[in-house]
DNA sequence: TTGTAGGCGTTATCAT
DNA sequence: ATGATAACGCCTACAA
């Protein structure tokens, strides 16, 4: 009843050694045919689990990959819709390679006497790998953490060439936002940034200015606004653009919860979306395609990105220490209610 | 440089046993002052960090916390948000404690020579709480796990009396919702429940028909429509709703989720809301407040529900064993704007 | 106040 | 093909 079947007594069950009954339930050649069958049955009739610490302890491999979320001190951590969906394809690739996810939580774990670092508390649980998400690459720890013999890989943050980089294409994402606005005949097109200390951010506005330039529109400073991801910084970035002597009449808005700030402040300023003026956003938050207009928005792959981060990770553990550096993901554009062609349908 | 500090260099580099460092850095009292202080600062250089794997294996205790958050096939895990926002609180609360959370993701862990079942995933990593949620209350496996002596608590679903049921209070809110709606002068109110299999679907259910008799208002079995939480459900309840001779002027619809697709549906149908039908979500979600209608909805708090868990399992796990066998939390109502008199603002 | 030693549950290396 | 036995890193009686 109480407490677990250990190894131990399968061995004592079965009249054989613990040994054998550990060779047999690893699947190891050298055990007769029978005597595996009886220990193989005994152990499924007892429920027999191995305690993952014992092995973790001699094999130095735990079967669990540690996640790192942090999403600044500004926003509750897990609070932007990205990472769960990144989340859920994590759990998904890692769960069929036989890991589980461990979420760092404690920020002093073991006995607490001294603030913990992010390698150290790697090494404590003796995560076989991790993922990295809403960090900041240049933190001196996450730094120490990469270059250490844990294998790391960042969603979205570039730790360097240690370690890998999986993310969205958001360089072209960017590009075809512009582009999208660019063929319904708008030429006055603006941006809302991410975080633009991000790669994410960084990349989509540069995404941004090449297709501007390819287009041979005029870049205007003031058509970059910086927001950081989060719905406010919409509403605040829109009213910046709303107050301009040429207002845009085309806005690239690099995330969905920005978008749905900036509509609602174009909209409040008595702006119509998309009549007066198209926004796309970038994501396709779940919601994205209830919200009245329906965003028009960049997609990315989520789910694929967390599985990817798996993958990779998985390959590296487990296969070769060589890896491609990074992992880049198309992107797709979602064309829905809040972009129109300039001035109305016309022509 | 590779490779963890161990308590036995520690043991070497200060000149003491094993024993004593072992005993200094868990603030064991018999030590002398000045020795450990030396172990301590060592320590502290050598960003000593104890093997969670061994400490585990001879305390019996792993600072672990576990989650099932399973949400059905039909929608991807960690989909609804719902639930991300409880891990929040989850991840929170536990750290403060010193647990970190370990997300179960693989089916088969251990030697994948049998399927595993609740039980064995938490004996396998020595888990010393978990928490349940999106969980089938009747899953034999799922009796088994709440029967056995691992302390378990449910985040909105009924577990019995040997775990904790954290929730909030369903049927004041959908009474609330109701009692909204009819201080606004409407009468006909109908109601979309969530998933009549949980425990927060049965209970807002009864919420509402509480509300319905104590109002004395006529019960109406074609007033109450079926749904699943999620979007679709919603939009497909509505459409049965607008079906009927007698459609209803206001709505409880017991997710925000499926509010969304309520109001989509109606508002295709060519009604006006809050102008023409009036409805009142579930949930508050982040992007309630976002909709155009905002969504006047019944706030939970959600992180305090992740909170409250943690709470209760580090109570159990720690303190008394014995516990209230219920939390359940206050809901709020918010009124926005996809609700209004009846018959618009009149007198 | 400190050292010694046994044991937690597994794997893995030798013998046999 | 199987049985002893030594680790793995840590905690904790028990001895000194």
């Amino acid at each position: 009843m109480a407490g677990r079947t250990t190894i131990r007594e399968l061995a004592k069950l079965s009249g054989v050694s613990v040994g054998t009954v550990s060779r047999a339930l690893n699947g190891y050649p050298d055990v007769a045919r029978e005597t595996r069958a009886r220990i193989l049955r005994l152990a499924a009739e007892l429920e027999y689990t191995p305690g993952a610490a014992a092995r973790t302890l001699v094999t130095q491999r735990s079967h669990v990959i540690g996640v790192f979320l942090e999403t600044g001190c500004d926003h509750p951590d897990l609070q932007h819709p990205f990472f769960h969906e990144v989340m859920d394809g994590l759990k998904q690739a890692v769960g069929e390679g036989g890991y589980d996810l461990l979420l760092f939580a404690a920020e002093r774990p073991g006995n607490g006497f001294v603030d913990q670092t992010y390698l150290n508390r790697c090494r404590h649980h003796d995560v076989d790998g991790v993922v990295l998400m809403g960090v900041w690459s240049e933190d001196p720890e996450v730094r120490r953490l990469v270059r250490s013999e844990v294998p790391c890989v960042g969603v979205d943050v570039d730790l360097g060439a240690t370690a890998v980089l999986v993310g969205s294409d958001n360089v072209a994402g960017a590009r075809m936002a512009v582009e999208h606005l660019h063929r319904l005949g708008h030429r006055r097109i603006a941006t809302v940034t991410g975080l633009i200390e991000t790669r994410p951010g960084m990349d989509r506005l540069r995404g941004y200015r090449t297709a501007i330039q390819a287009l041979r529109l005029a870049y205007r400073d003031e058509y970059v606004v910086y927001g950081d991801y989060y719905v406010d910084s919409g509403s605040a970035a829109m009213a910046q653009l709303l107050a301009l002597e040429e207002p845009p009449t085309g806005l690239v808005v690099q995330s969905d919860l920005m978008a749905v700030g900036a509509i609602r402040t174009a909209t409040a300023a008595g702006l119509r979306v998309p009549d007066d003026l198209s926004v796309v956003g970038f994501d396709d938050m779940p919601m994205a395609a209830h919200m009245r207009p329906a965003l028009t928005t960049i997609r990315q792959d989520k789910a694929r990105l967390g599985r990817e981060a798996a993958a990779a990770l998985l390959r590296r553990i487990e296969r070769s220490p060589d890896q491609p550096p990074t992992v880049t993901l198309p992107v797709e554009l979602v064309v829905r209610g809040s972009t129109a062609p300039l001035g109305g349908i016309e022509s």
